[in-house]
RNA sequence: CGGGCCGGAGUAUGCCGGUAGUACAUCUGCUUUGGGAGCAGACAGACCGAGUUCAAUUCUCGGCGGCCCGACCA
């Protein structure tokens, strides 16, 4: 893409309304937008992003069988009122709303009575189980505070993953496959060495769940690490024996942590399918209840998780799997003279080779450029100056590292 | 939800009970082009309401909005 198009804009100054590092930043290079507090769009470069993102986890849960669907943000009140979580004492971060005939409706903030009263439609013997179904949707949560610019927001998109089983074996099965599966995504978008699978409190549904925590000093939990294991301890159950038991953690010589909380797995057990009436008939014919879990992974938060952990002064820095381009080729000519027209060819032949390349063609000053580069973080720039003319070989610079190496053009394109 | 701080050109800020200043951005012209260029000119601003006062952007109160700390995060 040429950088003329785009319509974003740099700016050299941090808005005053945010702190939070990565709003800074991705403020500042045109990612993203504030509507409200906790309230974000996602601009051309941060769309680009929060795709590769998406697309990253898609694959991953295509991989353990999971089947994509689209629910409604509009909630029926009925289906929340069988298991009890309509009122706002029991979920307080509801938005709810009326219709113009009056009747009450709400914006959803997950989806399991949904999708669990979708699937009685879907699933009555034993031969139809197991199933695993997911989605990217649009959550909304009335937090009492919104925070930490993209990490704790009012309305965000979730990868939601519900799983339906004959009974609490083979969901356990398929749960481990998802853990395995949360750690791949982690580890592609470059946070794995960071993240660790970690025991918590399984609220209302079950003695513990799992949330996988990524150490960062911007988080908002406190986890207590087992470094040998992998494997660490929530504060909120840091004190239970059960969980050392359960785990065969060691308490003695964990490592205090501060993380952000970027994806859970829970085992939902039969709170759902009980309350919503989905069940199957098993091999006897007796009806038995399907055994849930659910999944979930906020993109957005990934997103400024990774932001967090990885920009440095200068602006963003983005792994080569979730940046919006790969490559950002910066022409330092005039329009029309010789050194623009060696990088609108390069440009070309990027784009046939199938490279995904943005395009500085303005004719703005080299200094202006550079800087701009180095906020927006593509991970590899390379650089059209009268030197590449004159010897045929253009300056390539890591984004993360700073490191330059001289390429020719059959060298970029191979 | 409790507490604190804040609200001015598009963005970021200085000063101030009496004429709202600066930088960047934008526009025009000329000069520039390997690290957010220079000069000259132009456009552009006080969240809302009430009170105090001869006079309020400035002080007081309320509302709305924002950030931070804490609580909360099913």
């Amino acid at each position: 893409m040429r950088q003329s198009k785009l319509f974003t804009r740099t700016r050299r100054e941090a808005p005053s309304d945010e702190v939070a590092k990565n709003a800074q930043l991705l403020v500042r290079a045109g990612y993203i937008h504030k509507e409200m507090a906790g309230v974000y769009d996602f601009l051309p470069l941060g769309l680009r992003t929060l795709n590769k993102i998406i697309a990253i986890i898609r694959e991953e849960m295509n991989a353990i069988g999971g089947e994509e669907i689209l629910l409604t943000t509009l909630q029926n009140p009925e289906i929340w009122k069988k298991s009890g979580r309509w009122d706002d004492a029991v979920v307080d971060v509801w938005f709810k709303t009326h219709l113009k005939n009056g009747s009450e409706l709400g914006l959803g903030n997950t989806h399991e009575e949904a999708l669990t009263a979708l699937m009685t439609e879907h699933i009555s013997s034993y031969k139809d189980l197991p199933r695993y179904v997911y989605q990217f949707q649009n959550k909304f949560r009335n937090e009492t505070r919104a925070k930490s610019g993209i990490m704790r927001t009012r309305e965000f998109i979730m990868k939601d993953l519900y799983s339906f089983s004959k009974d609490a074996d083979s969901h356990k099965e398929f749960y481990e496959k998802a853990a395995t599966a949360y750690e791949s995504i982690f580890k592609r978008v470059g946070i794995g060495e960071k993240t660790y699978r970690t025991f918590a409190s399984g609220g209302s549904f079950s003695k513990y769940s799992h949330e996988y925590q990524t150490v960062c000093d911007a988080g908002e939990d406190t986890i207590y690490i087992d470094e040998s294991k992998r494997l660490a301890v929530n504060k909120e159950v840091y004190e239970d024996p059960e969980v050392y038991t359960t785990s065969g953690i060691d308490k003695a010589g964990l490592k205090e942590a501060k993380t952000i909380e970027v994806g859970n797995i829970f085992t939902l057990g039969t709170r759902f399918s009980d309350a919503l009436g989905l069940s199957y008939k098993d091999a006897e014919g007796k009806a038995t209840p399907v055994f849930m879990g659910s999944y979930g992974i906020g993109p957005g938060r990934l997103m400024g998780t990774i932001v967090e952990l990885m920009a440095d002064e200068k602006g963003l820095v983005w792994p080569e799997t979730v940046a919006p381009f790969a490559v950002h080729l910066v022409s330092l000519g005039k329009l029309g003279d010789e050194v623009s027209q060696v990088a609108d060819a390069l440009y070309e032949d990027l784009m046939k080779a199938g490279v995904e390349v943005l395009y500085d063609d303005r004719d703005t000053s080299a200094g202006q450029k550079f800087a701009e580069s180095d906020l927006i973080g593509i991970p590899k720039r390379i650089v059209v100056g009268k030197d590449a003319v004159a010897t045929g070989s253009f300056e390539v610079v890591e984004r993360a590292t700073g490191t330059v190496v001289k390429k020719t053009r059959a060298e970029l394109l191979a």
